[in-house]
DNA sequence: TTTAATAATTAGGCATGCCTATTTCTATGG
DNA sequence: CCATAGAAATAGGCATGCCTAATTATTAAA
């Protein structure tokens, strides 16, 4: 039985990496909130239940069906997100955690339905990449936007999706997936960015701009 | 905190009458296929928390508090099903389940975001009335469709919505809300009855058609 | 190579919400 | 008034998913 707990452990994993390479106990307990004993005990479970690849003091990894499984959830998610924008006006800083609830009681009758009826969308409202009812999905190459050089123009592919605040203020910025952004300056060690969106110029902290996805123009 | 069992509780007791007059703890405990010791205990924990009056051997009834709990998530269950059904073309008798876990999901603010949505629907698929954002809710005098007179003929008002199999059989017969029925017999000792509905004449069990409300035309 | 720091595991508990078995209460009928 | 059937409460447990404290592995530094 897939509780809502394992659902949550096997997203985090998904979300952190763990279906390419072993992803450590604490990375973990730091991403879901909990103490590293608890990630200890749970990743054993998954493991148990052929969810998880499991070594102790290694990592832990996805089997296949654990990545299915969190491409589903992950898929529900998403889905729920672009409803709640979409269909319902909700503001996109406040739809991560609604749709984190919403995730884990969506029968597949009802995300097929959603689905249909949103019209298959191909992202969420953040611009991470729908997976596709069979499990698969698709990550367009993508680099932070603090990786460009002064000049360059990207398109914005997506941003972080669980952090209220930063939304806000991408909100204010016109800094969202689609938008085209131009680099003027960039200050060394890490400094902050000049950039320009539509008609405006904006300064941009690095910590931001690292957040920030786009493809190269 | 109001938890997804303290929800279920909340919600049962309110259906089955139990903001009126005490309700026994064994039909709570069948109405919830749990045991009545696991009543027992939780209705203890709800008057704790304020929610419930409870005399040992008496009876449990809802506070006002209670009351006004048990119908945010019966307004939450309904406004979903109607979604359901009307956005997502589930059919009806697939909608209570879902519902179910997605009532206690669900913010007040996509309460009435979905409420807006779905421009304020006064009733789910099943004809149940609907609670209002403020937790009032009218129900409409009505009365099984065994009790009619053979001649008499009634509207449907609501009917059970949580049978599967019986709403599946009300759909192939054409009784849903707001359907016209006229009695043509009645056997006694409870025996079937013989109902027109638009042009066609079927015979109907007693069982069923005491669960079938309407209103007298 | 030994040691210190860091990461992870084991040990032992706790709250929730359920269970079965047993006891106690209540409301009858005799 | 008392005995008894049936309902409900208490007693004692269990699974899940967390926790803190203590122990053990691993890794990096001296």
């Amino acid at each position: 039985m897939a509780t809502r707990s394992t659902e949550e452990y096997l997203e985090a994993i998904y979300k952190l990496g763990g279906e390419r390479e072993p992803l450590a106990v604490s990375s973990l307990a730091e991403r879901l909130s909990v103490s590293s004993p608890s990630v200890s005990e749970m990743v054993r479970k998954l493991a148990e239940q052929g969810l998880a690849a499991y070594e102790p003091y290694k990592g832990v990894t996805l089997t296949a069906e654990g990545q299915a499984q969190a491409l589903a959830v992950i898929r529900r998610h998403r889905l729920w997100e672009r409803f709640l924008t979409d269909t319902l006006g909700l503001p996109w800083d406040q739809v991560h955690e609604e749709a984190c609830r919403l995730e884990h009681v969506t029968s597949p009758l009802v995300e097929e339905r959603l689905a249909d009826f949103l019209e298959a969308p191909q992202t969420c409202p953040h611009g991470h990449p729908m997976p596709t009812a069979l499990g698969e999905v698709t990550v367009e190459a993508a680099r932070p936007l603090s990786a460009l050089e002064p000049g360059q123009r990207g398109v914005v592919l997506w941003v972080p999706e669980e952090k209220v605040e930063m939304l806000q203020y991408l909100t204010a910025l016109g800094l969202k997936p689609q938008a085209t952004v131009q680099i003027e300056a960039v200050a060394p060690f890490q400094g902050p960015l000049t950039v320009r969106i539509g008609e405006a110029w904006h300064p941009l902290g690095w910590e931001v701009a690292s957040q920030i996805m786009v493809r190269l123009l």
